[in-house]
DNA sequence: TTGAAAGCGCTAACAA
DNA sequence: TTGTTAGCGCTTTCAA
């Protein structure tokens, strides 16, 4: 491995010439000496090593990402953006799948921590009502660490959120069923504690009653975020003779899961049943039939979670923090359009 | 932030005693002193910083794991497995989507590597029939990092690979659908290049040699290995007049894809279209009609890909080397069964 | 503009 | 069984 010394030899400088150059500062190089350098680096094919640049300059190039479940598609989306965007920062990323099991989500924290990491990007973090249990918020308090947390609204542990308009795109998206002549629309939700499945279901319970019609009056339905256990609550919600006929769920996962139930127990889509969802996966596009869908900016999601993240470390006082990001309706066919 | 220092003053011993105690050696220390340092340790909350514990040690806990993209179900269970597997030998996961881009690869390849991390795990790394453009290849060849490639052979680098069954595999699933009176199977391939593909091209030649069918009347497609470019090519295959009655599928993501065109086109699965494939994600189980399908052991593979890694870092000529995982096939519905 | 040198937090060889 | 100490490869202060 060529370090830093051999470079410095082969150019006829000292090390911290090396550095100065490497680092572009921070002292100024003469041009002679840095083409030197350059030239050394590249004859010896030099890398630096990030581990003691990390320790020694107390900052890395490492951001951790706690998602629930990569396997999900819209966690998976989400990931990928937020790689994208921590790429364009030169920045790389550390992956752990919470499970939905808090013991796992903490053990990956820590990790991530003992890593000396950046900053630590959370997706849809929640155990009950609480984000962390108790040992977790201990260790999260005690770390000077920045956090975003995505979809989640928090200042706690001086995190910062990137949050997207739940109750408007709700509201959009049901108002467009009810404008297709429903008179019922079923919620189906996801994991009650989720603040954003809080705000959906406001903005669900906000059309309803822009309409007089009362939200109480629904069926309602509640599965995790995921097309599987969606599957499992619809199979039963179809095998009740009374099942809705318009609904809106809370995602696409969840909506994808609804269409294979419906598939196997031959109910039709948009015929029988007209549904809206949340999210706008790539997938949305190709089902049959097309969801409709709120679309969430997914890549702006990424980008602002990254960008927050630097900022905090930077210091400066972003005025990002809690910025809303405007969701869109995208309009296809499981809604009974066209 | 605490630092071995302090433990060793609160404990009143050296720091060599308190590495001694977390590390559990090289030298061994005193019930009396390791309990002083646990207690120390316990009272200041100490977490040990392990960018300088590599940094001193020359090896980390730290796994890279690059992927075409994670937002294939496919790459995205096999990239939980290994996390699984990771977890349970207290090693975390660097991720990197390649995108199917090779520049991006590289970089993440590069970035890994100055990481300093323990070992670097490949998923369906490919292009062109190169594994890797030249540039790559000289990083490759200039470092002692361990290598392991999923699904694709090759001892390059000083790398290992977890192999599948794949011709085992295809001729299984391409028989069973011979079985159903199918006098012609259509191949519908993944991107060529790719090991994996071959061999589960030539299983499905296998097969329909045994039958007396040549594999050269068959009709052929192609598509990279994920629902979006299937759906792609499947929507020109149906646009055709002459579309197969039964076809084997190179992987699930694949025939997702192919069920949504076939859905849109109002062609009925297994009735119209019978269709078996690879692979076994978990989505197999709900799609409807549910997939006949050659499952791979997905979390086996991802236990050995980290158990190869730490083998080879430990220097371990493992046996476990090249080892050939088998395949099971799975029977639903896709096929024509029931 | 450059160089010498003191760390960053930890491991482990060596001496005791 | 314990302590001292020399690094690991790099950044950056301080003096030149």
């Amino acid at each position: 491995m060529v370090t830093r010394d051999e470079v410095a030899r082969e150019a006829g400088t000292s090390t911290a010439v090396v550095s100065y150059v490497i680092n572009n500062g921070p002292r100024p190089v003469s041009a002679a000496a840095r083409k030197r350098v350059l030239d050394a680096v590249a004859k010896l094919d030099y890398r630096p090593n990030e581990l003691a640049r990390s320790l020694s300059s107390a900052s890395s190039s490492v951001i951790g990402l706690i998602v629930p479940d990569v396997t999900n598609a819209y966690c998976g989306e989400l990931a990928l953006a937020v790689e994208n965007s921590a790429l364009a920062r030169n920045h790389t990323l550390l992956l752990g799948n919470a499970m939905h099991d808090d013991e796992r989500q903490a053990r990956h924290l820590q990790t991530f921590l003992a890593q000396q990491v950046q900053g630590i990007v959370f997706i849809g973090s929640t155990y009950g009502d609480e984000m962390f249990r108790p040992e977790t918020k201990r260790v999260l308090q005690g770390s000077k660490t920045p956090l975003v947390f995505l979809d989640r609204s928090t200042t706690e542990f001086g995190a910062t959120s990137v949050l997207v308009d739940n109750r408007g795109g709700a509201y959009a998206a049901t108002s467009h069923l009810l404008e297709h002549g429903h008179t019922s629309i079923a919620g189906f939700a996801g994991s009650s504690g989720l603040s954003s499945v809080r705000e959906r279901r406001d903005g669900w319970a906000d059309a309803l009653i822009a309409r007089g019609l009362d939200p109480a009056d629904q069926q309602t339905f509640e599965s995790a975020f995921d097309r599987y256990d969606a599957f499992a609550v619809a199979r039963v919600m179809f095998a009740n003779g009374n099942w809705p006929r318009a609904i809106f769920s809370h995602s696409d996962e969840q909506s994808i899961g609804i269409f294979y139930a419906a598939a196997q127990a031959g109910i039709r889509v948009p015929e029988d049943l007209a549904l809206v969802s949340f999210d706008g996966i790539k997938e949305a596009a190709i089902v049959n039939p097309g969801l409709t869908t709120a679309r969430q900016p997914i890549a702006r999601v990424g980008e602002l979670a990254v960008d927050q993240l630097l900022a905090a470390k930077a210091g400066t006082p972003s005025e990002l923090r809690q910025e809303m990001l405007p969701v869109t309706l995208e309009i296809r066919h499981s809604c009974g359009c066209h």
